[in-house]
DNA sequence: AATAAAAGAATGAACGTTCATTTTTTAATA
DNA sequence: TATTAAAAAATGAACGTTCATTCTTTTATT
């Protein structure tokens, strides 16, 4: 395998092709001939720049995973107050949620199955570094309840995954009144109510 | 398959067994081979009771939900006060979710990917009603929140989902004291703040 | 011309499902 | 009650298909 020089395009299209089949049909459902073909290559080609298939779907993961961490902290600043930069971060992750609601859509699916090696799986929580610090501070400021933080993380962040897929599968039309609502809801469930 | 007189047993040690192998493996990687050698049963014998992998899968789920709502509204009475009723629909799903934490474990796969049938999936919700209902009552009497049942599903209930499966993957326990504050930042989210 | 990239066809293994048969249960008869 | 016929349930082996992956050949790049 090693690096290729050439076509970071072709390796592009194919994480595309992965994320929108398995988003629709499941990984069980997703043959290799089917990715080949919505990426415009051959099947031969996918072993080019992939192992084999599940290291496919690993990459995928880690790469959706980074996009979206990424995306989350872009505009966040450590010095800022809790309060401002949760809702700074909070806001970015909703946003992405609803706008790249492909992407999201298939970390939602990983995170719920065993489709992932645990592997992939710890290198993509390392990201999420930036929002614990925020917590750790906001626990001492006695601004943000002082429990666990995968506490935090199911009533803050988690929800929205909820949120998401209820929208994809078109239960639900999320508009901005929503957005506001479901903010307020993480809020209260983690700040410390006086 | 029509109805088999005999052997309910037969049909449950299948059930069991395809929880278990989609669990630890996911759908794509629990061969009916697997699932009928688990069950102690010929593959063949599967399809005296269900008509194909899809509608074994379907069918568990639908029953898992079904044992799973069963539960939550055992010991619910629609006259109790609002508070109450919540906290105590709350507490059984936690429990139900820690200690049949093999089916949550399977609920929150199907519900998360494309695995089940969108039928069997409405076919699910349904159960769910009593609380709903609950929610309606509590919107009318100003104590719990106006907005939407999906985002009050969201942050009550959902993060629930992604405790368990955080113990499953072994990454945290939850004590007695973690479910209380859980429950704390349920009610928090969704209670009408004063 | 030499090398790297891509392609299509080929391969072997694994899978879901069915088939032909046997075993077990039920019902009928004496 | 003992014996036998019929029906139901269960089985292991086999089938046809699909799939991930590899092999060989062709195309593009330097």
């Amino acid at each position: 395998m090693a690096k290729l020089q050439k076509s970071i395009e072709k390796r592009n299209a194919l994480i595309k092709a992965t994320i929108e089949l398995v988003n629709n049909n499941g990984f069980h459902a997703t043959p290799m001939s089917k990715i080949a073909k919505m990426a415009n290559v051959s099947p031969a080609t996918i072993y080019l720049y992939f192992e084999n298939k599940q290291d496919l779907v690993n990459q995928t993961y880690v790469e959706v995973k980074a996009e979206y961490t990424k995306y989350a902290f872009e505009t966040y600043d450590e010095n800022m107050p809790i309060e401002k930069g949760f809702k700074l971060i909070w806001k970015r992750i909703a946003d992405f949620k609803l706008k790249e609601c492909e992407s999201a859509m298939f970390l939602a699916q990983c995170d719920n199955t065993p489709m992932i090696d645990e592997i992939s799986r710890q290198e993509g929580i390392k990201h999420l570094q930036p929002l614990l610090n925020l917590w750790a501070r906001g626990k001492n400021e006695g601004i943000i309840k002082p429990i666990s933080d995968y506490l935090l993380y199911a009533y803050a962040i988690n929800p929205l995954s909820f949120l998401m897929i209820s929208q994809k599968r078109g239960a639900i039309t999320l508009d901005a009144n929503h957005i506001e609502e479901a903010y307020e809801a993480a809020w209260s469930s983690i700040k410390v109510c006086k």
